[in-house]
RNA sequence: GUCCCCGUAGCUUAACGGAUAAAGCAGCAGCCUUCGAAGCUGUUGAUGGGGGUUCGAUUCCCUCCGGGGACACCA
């Protein structure tokens, strides 16, 4: 790891001085430099060149830094620019050969247990496009975090208790009776989707009484989200059911503890949570029922009682508001509510006739993630999400996305790592590579390549402290697009240069691997050919 | 009314407060007699408006404009 290498080294040399190590987009500028100089300059009272000189003239006086650089310099405005020497790159190559799938894993979460709860839909209809973005970030993210050391249990919480499944049930219930002949009043707040009609049609042909209807449709629904998950590549480890809070006791528990801390206050019939002077959030309604609320607060205890470390919830950005509640009632527990990470995605919304229409279950206006799976296909979806930041406000045009998923850029990265299997499958001639004769890694295009695997451990563990998802699809289609240049330029397989092959076939190797390995945190599927 | 998010090229998106704002698609001009043209090369083209903080602002603050969302005894 340069990046942490480098702010060792000069923060020995100077300390007490905030400064950056950023990564120019230019070559010429550097692999790595630091805006060290400025905050010097700044406070010294003097011109950014002269508070860097002495540290540039004692890092160049140092033999060891030598190794692994080749060039350090002072450049106006005041940058430090640093240059990897090509020995440390070709050396680095070795590494990532050798240490092969597991190349990028390292440390910093170890020890630390993470509950990473998403998706978790309420269990009233199928899963939809917004769903598909909290999945294949909250999976890809998962991964990421696994690889940096953190033990992490992907879970899924169902929200079997309250109005919303209460309606879910009156709705089949209704159509069942309907489909028997009975005139009924299927009301607009009834659930409206043909999913409704389908499963009363089962449940009547599977002679269901209706004091099972309950658990059959909420078991239905829920096969339906495991079964979507899962071709959208997600396997949780975990499904939680919010009725085992009730039936355990929790929810009470926690009700009680927030009482005797003195959270709590009654009005109107109801118990509210004192958010701050200004604000109050009800936990138990008039008529004797908990809010989602209590039922949360008690639900992250619970996650704390099972011994993680912290939660790191995704939501729609719909429960911005519930963020403030979450926490007050966590921390009015004792914890420290920096245990519980919220990240909001924004929401996806469709379009449809040039309008942007509002999804919703109840009404039954939305874009499942089975169609889209079926028309888009899994790797062009989650491609589609994870190369974009969680803000990103999206409008789903579906028609627009059929064309587009054509020209994903996922098959450009899928491609590239095609085309490497093609080149090992052309290398009959049973060479194995070896690392003597690295030193013939010299072009340009070759360079740039060994400067990508040797930045990948850092875009993994950046990901894995700022949730950045998208990092590491920019990363890979950046190195996929790399080896096409060099690919395009320079022939690994050489007839007549058995040193030169060896070395280029370690160089495919590397860049095989370490897509291979971004492919599989994203959840990407591998085809050896297209 | 209060709060959150967004506004970057014709379109979809990048850019820990850093240097000449980066890609893909679309457009234009080229490249298949050597490992796969789902590729490569060249080219046109952008930070919504106005202030401020800073050596330096797409990024932070204020304001205006435009868009999305939240402000329930629903979850």
């Amino acid at each position: 790891m340069i990046k942490k290498w480098l702010r060792k080294e000069i923060s020995d040399r100077i300390p007490g001085v905030g400064f950056d190590i950023l990564m120019p987009s230019e070559d010429m500028l550097g692999d790595y430099s630091t805006n060290l100089a400025f905050v010097l300059a700044k406070k010294k009272g003097i011109s950014p060149i002269e508070a860097g000189k002495d540290l540039v003239e004692e890092l160049l006086g140092d033999k060891e830094l030598g190794k692994k650089l080749r060039k350090i310099q002072l450049v106006p405005p005041g940058f430090i620019n640093f240059y990897l020497s090509e020995d440390y790159l070709r050396n680095s190559l070795v590494e990532v050969v050798e240490r092969g799938e597991k190349f990028g894993n390292s440390e910093p979460g170890k020890g630390v247990k993470i509950n990473l709860e998403f998706v978790s839909a309420n269990p009233t209809g199928p899963l939809t496009v917004g769903n598909a973005r909290a999945a294949s970030f909250g999976d890809t993210l998962g991964n990421i975090l696994e690889k940096t050391g953190y033990q992490v249990t992907k879970e899924y919480y169902i929200n079997d208790v309250g109005n919303q499944v209460d309606k879910l049930v009156e709705s089949v219930k209704l159509r069942m009776k309907e489909l028997k002949g009975e005139k009924v009043e299927f009301g607009s707040e009834m659930y409206q989707g043909e999913y409704i009609k389908e499963m009363a049609q089962e449940f009547l042909d599977k002679k269901i009484p209706e004091g099972h209807v309950r658990a059959w449709a909420i078991n239905a629904m829920i096969d339906k989200a495991k079964n979507s998950s899962k071709k959208m590549g997600v396997e949780f480890d975990e499904w939680f059911f919010e009725s085992k809070l009730h039936e355990s006791g929790e929810v009470e528990a926690a009700l009680a503890e927030l009482e005797s801390k003195g959270f709590v206050i009654e009005e109107d019939g109801a118990k509210w949570l004192k958010i701050n002077n200004e604000q109050k959030a009800v936990l138990v309604k008039s008529d004797g029922s908990t809010t989602y609320l209590l039922n949360d607060i008690a639900y992250t205890k619970n996650k704390f009682g099972r011994g993680f470390t912290s939660t790191i919830n995704i939501w729609g950005a719909d429960h911005h508001g519930d963020v403030v509640r979450l926490k007050t009632g966590v921390a009015a527990l004792g914890y420290d509510p920096d245990r519980l990470e919220i990240l909001l995605h924004q929401l996806v919304s469709i379009k449809e006739d040039g309008e942007i229409q509002k999804m919703s279950k109840r009404t039954g206006r939305f874009i499942l993630m089975d169609d889209l799976l079926s028309e888009i296909g899994k790797d062009a979806i989650r491609f589609f999400f994870l190369s974009r930041d969680l803000n990103t406000h999206m409008e789903f045009d579906i028609e627009l996305a059929k064309k587009q998923s054509k020209e994903n850029p996922v098959f450009y990265i899928q491609y590239a790592h095609s085309r490497l299997n093609s080149i090992f499958a052309k290398t009959t001639n049973n060479q194995q590579p070896t690392t003597n004769d690295l030193d013939l890694l010299k072009e340009k295009e070759e360079l740039r390549l060994l400067k990508d695997l040797v930045r990948f451990p850092e875009v993994v563990e950046g990901v894995a402290e700022n949730y950045q998802v998208h990092n590491l699809g920019q990363y890979t289609l950046n190195l996929a697009g790399d080896f096409h240049k060099f690919y395009e330029k320079h022939h690994v397989i050489q007839e007549n240069d058995t040193e030169l092959q060896s070395a280029r076939l370690l160089l495919a190797q590397g860049v095989h691997t370490v897509l291979r390995i971004c492919l599989n945190l994203m959840g990407l599927s591998i085809p050896e050919k297209m």
